[in-house]
DNA sequence: TGAACATATGAATAATTGTTCATATGTTAT
DNA sequence: ATAACATATGAACAATTATTCATATGTTCA
């Protein structure tokens, strides 16, 4: 591992570490459609202006957990490839582990 | 997915998110011996104070990410568990993949 | 017991990060 | 072209987090 390695590894898991980022990260693995959810309808899902998610989706594709789909004047977000969900796998299974004891 | 899963996710994660708590996972990964290191040891592998050192290993410590061993007036610290590896395996693997583009 | 060492921790400061508000950009339809 | 809507973003403030220094606790050995 070197030291790009874990510099990168530190951004990535440090956009993971936010409670709203996980809610809109797991909002867009249900996803309400093939082309993924607006921003104004996670929003609404999640009870936040439209400016904040907007604000977070733009830290997400920027570590490329999402992407976007510009469709009319919506911009629709999905989740940009498995490894959100093998990440989330993993880090409930190290939190139920933990409880266990 | 409960309300406290996701705090509890992003706490994990927030751990996660330091270069230095990724290097001394890291060098825990490849252990000197069964028993872990000692915090001098990882001091100096790392070129750090011990004082930092050991203020970042509590923090492991109480995300249950690492544990400690007191032998004699050494605490041998060591991955509690292989949730670790597997959480750098997919960072990494989603590191990789979007440098491919 | 006292000296030397290993680790832990509280408190202060420095640095980073999140949220909000106001505003800008871009799209659709009249 | 303009009004209405959807999203994005800059800047300011609030909150959280990391690092450092000084000191405390606990262990070993003479």
């Amino acid at each position: 591992m070197t030291e790009r390695d874990i510099l990168e590894m530190s951004e990535v898991f440090k956009v993971f570490g936010d409670p709203t980022r996980i809610k809109i990260l797991n909002a867009l693995k249900e996803g309400c459609n093939n082309n993924g959810k607006c921003v104004q309808c996670i929003a609404e899902e999640l009870g936040m202006t439209h400016s904040a998610v907007s604000h977070q989706l733009k830290i997400l594709r920027h570590a490329y957990l999402v992407k976007a789909q510009k469709i009319g004047k919506e911009v629709y977000y999905s989740l940009d490839d498995d490894h959100v969900t093998s990440m989330f796998d993993v880090c409930l299974a190290h939190i139920r582990h933990k409880e266990e004891d």
